[in-house]
DNA sequence: CTTGAGTGTCAACAGTTGTTGGCCTACATT
DNA sequence: AATGTAGGCCAACAACTGTTGACACTCAAG
C-alpha cells in the first residue's frame, strides 16, 4: 500500500478552510442568532465564497448544526460535596462563558433556541443528555425536582448578562455574581433534601 | 363650530382595523421574533393589505415599537411585608405570563430582545424605569444589589418555560413553579438585609 | 506534457422581504 | 346629483436570501 494515504503535513488545505468556515459560522450564530445569520456573511468573514459553505455543509440547516456540537464538560459532580455544588456550577459556566462569550456552543445555541425550533429541540436534548445526568449523580433521585430550577437560574444569568446584556447585570465581575447568586443557588440545592416527596402534590 | 368632532359612536372605522394590526403583530411577535415575523403575515392575520400596515405604522420597527407599550403592573412592593415579597412576585408574573402567553407583551419584547438590539435597549429601559423602583420601595437602598439577581431568576423562568419550553419546566403547574422556586426566591431577598454594602468591593 | 481530481470563483436562479405609488370604492357633506 | 376624502386594494420596485451550475486555477501522478 503504497498509493492512499493523506499528506502527513498540512493536513489537507480543505479541513484548514472548513474549520475557518465553522468558527466564523461559530461567532456570526452567537452575534446575531440563526435567522439574521446569512451564508453570504459568514463566507465573508472566513474570506471564501458562499457557494464553498454549500458545498462543505450542504446547507445552512446543517451549517448550524455542524456549529453547535455542544459539550457542557460538567465534571463529575457526584466527587463534589453537596455544600460545595452550588458554588462549583455557578464557577463553571461563568468560566466558560467569560473566557469567550462569543464563541460558547450554549450561547450560540441558547440565542438560536428562543427564536428557532430546531435549536430549541436541541437544547432539551442537551438538557436530558448532559445537565439532567450530571445534576443525578450530585443529587441522586431529588435531582428531577431541583433541575429545573437550577436550569432556570444559569440559563437566566446566561440570558441577562450575555443576550440581553442589561446594564445591571453586566456591570458585576464575574466574582460578584457569584457571590450574588450564590444565596438562591445553595437554597434551591438545599430544597432538594428539605422537601420530601410529595407534600402537596394532590 | 358644528363641523368637527367625529363620529361619536363606532368610533372611526379606522382606529378599529388599526387595532387588529395591533393585535396580529403582538401575537406575530410573540411566536416569531421580530426577524421572523413578515409585514405581510401581520397584514394576513388582521385579514388586510400589507400595505395598509405600512399606512398605519409607517415602517416595520415602528410596528414593532407600537406593539411593545409595556406595563409590568407591578403592585406596590412597599405595601408588601418583606417575608412575602418573594411569593408575590413569584405569583404576579407567574399569573400574567399564564394568562395569555401568547400575547403577553413582555414576552413578546424578551423573544425579541435576545436577537433585536433595539428590543434589548427597551428592555433595559424597562428595567430602570419599572423593576429597579419597584423593587427599591419594598427593599431599600439594598435594592441595587438585589433586583439584578431577581431579575435574572425570573427572566430565567419566562425563558425556559415559554421561550424555549424545556419539558421539565412546562410539565409543572404554576403551583408547583411557585413552590419549587421560592426558596432560591427568598434566599435572594433574604441576602439583601445580610449583607452589609461593600465587603469585597475593592 | 497531459491528465484529473481537489479547491476555488463567478454569475445567475427563484423566492421573499420591506416599501411605494397609483387606483378604486363607499359615503358624508355640499 | 356632485364631490372630496378616508379607507382599502393591486401591482410593482429594489434589495436580499439560500442555493445551483458552469467555469478557472493548482498541482501531484502518469
Amino acid at each position: 500500500m503504497t498509493s492512499d494515504e493523506e499528506p502527513p503535513t498540512a493536513a489537507k488545505r480543505s479541513d484548514r478552510t472548513k474549520a475557518t468556515i465553522l468558527s466564523a459560522a461559530r461567532r456570526r450564530f452567537a452575534a446575531d442568532g440563526y435567522e439574521r445569520t446569512t451564508i453570504r456573511a459568514v463566507a465573508a468573514d472566513a474570506a471564501i465564497d458562499p457557494s464553498m459553505v454549500m458545498r462543505y455543509f450542504g446547507s445552512k440547516e446543517r451549517l448550524f448544526d455542524a456549529a453547535l456540537t455542544i459539550d457542557l464538560r460538567l465534571p463529575d459532580l457526584g466527587a463534589v460535596a453537596p455544600q460545595d455544588l452550588a458554588r462549583t456550577l455557578l464557577r463553571h459556566f461563568l468560566d466558560r462563558w467569560e473566557s469567550d462569550p462569543a464563541d460558547d456552543a450554549l450561547l450560540v445555541l441558547l440565542r438560536s433556541a428562543v427564536t428557532n425550533e430546531r435549536a430549541a429541540l436541541r437544547m432539551h436534548e442537551i438538557f436530558a443528555t448532559q445537565v439532567a445526568p450530571a445534576l443525578g449523580a450530585a443529587l441522586g433521585p431529588q435531582a428531577a425536582a431541583v433541575a429545573p430550577v437550577l436550569t432556570t437560574q444559569l440559563l437566566g444569568l446566561a440570558l441577562t448578562r450575555y443576550l440581553v446584556r442589561l446594564p445591571a447585570v453586566t456591570a458585576l465581575t464575574p466574582e460578584q455574581l457569584v457571590d450574588a447568586l450564590l444565596p438562591a443557588v445553595q437554597a434551591t440545592v438545599r430544597s432538594a433534601g428539605s422537601r420530601p416527596p410529595g407534600p402537596t402534590t394532590l
